[in-house]
DNA sequence: TCGACTCGTTGACACTTGTCATCGATGAGA
DNA sequence: TCTCATCGATGACAAGTGTCAACGAGTCGA
């Protein structure tokens, strides 16, 4: 029951109440459909799948739910992160730094950012 | 169709044509048949999906066929990674880099890694 | 009170994925 | 040549996913 898996469509939902939240449907909806061309049934669907895996939660506002993470945002990277680079890196971050510099996928604010990002880590 | 996906099982197929090719259907099972628990039909299967997505293809040899990858190790990682980064990371290498060193989960190894690999790369 | 609207629940359907067994052709040994 | 083993192709099936419409219960204005 641990490895309850987020789907994307679901996850767009997720960013949305980590974003802000509660939320109810109408304001799910209101920040989902329009940029992935959802109707409101898709998302009422993604909501209730969403439940059943407790993912997120719902209370009571009157005669409708606001809807709160029941998954942090940082549990959910976490897990993604460590799954990739389990699968392609060996589990080492090293290596996927390097891949990106080997494609020349780094602009010059990224190196400055990881720069002074390792010199503080280094301490 | 240039979004033909590789699905998590097919990728462990990939892995053992990366490592090395072109190998006998037969050469596959054995290297992905036990440590997976799956039997022969199932890598059977996942050969002929990764043949109709165009991620591998074959050469006749005899009455067998030798596999071998038609998309490269670096182009998977870098589609994989690039895809994380954006969906999780807004495009950016070091908020990956730092989620990782906020939840200590970086070896003093990692670090010296990155450290090494930075100033190479600012050279 | 009655009808209209709203919201969540369900059913539905096509497609992908993981998993395995069976079929049919073909080549090799007896 | 006849039979058997082998290999790839195909069929099958349950589960998960993306996507949407229809239903049913409750609520609010008239």
């Amino acid at each position: 029951m641990a490895g309850m898996k987020i789907s994307a469509a679901e996850s767009v939902v997720m960013e949305a109440l980590w974003r802000h939240s509660p939320l109810t449907s109408e304001a799910i909806m209101g920040e989902v459909c329009e940029p992935n061309a959802w109707t409101e049934g898709t998302v009422k669907v993604l909501i209730s799948r969403l439940l059943k895996k407790k993912a997120i939660g719902a209370t009571a506002e009157g005669r409708r739910y606001l809807y709160s993470p029941l998954v942090s945002r940082e549990a959910y990277v976490g897990s993604e992160s460590q799954g990739l680079l389990d699968r392609l890196f060996d589990g080492r971050l090293a290596p996927l730094v390097a891949h990106f510099s080997d494609s020349d996928k780094l602009s010059d604010q990224d190196v400055a950012d990881l720069k002074a990002l390792i010199e503080k880590i280094g301490k």
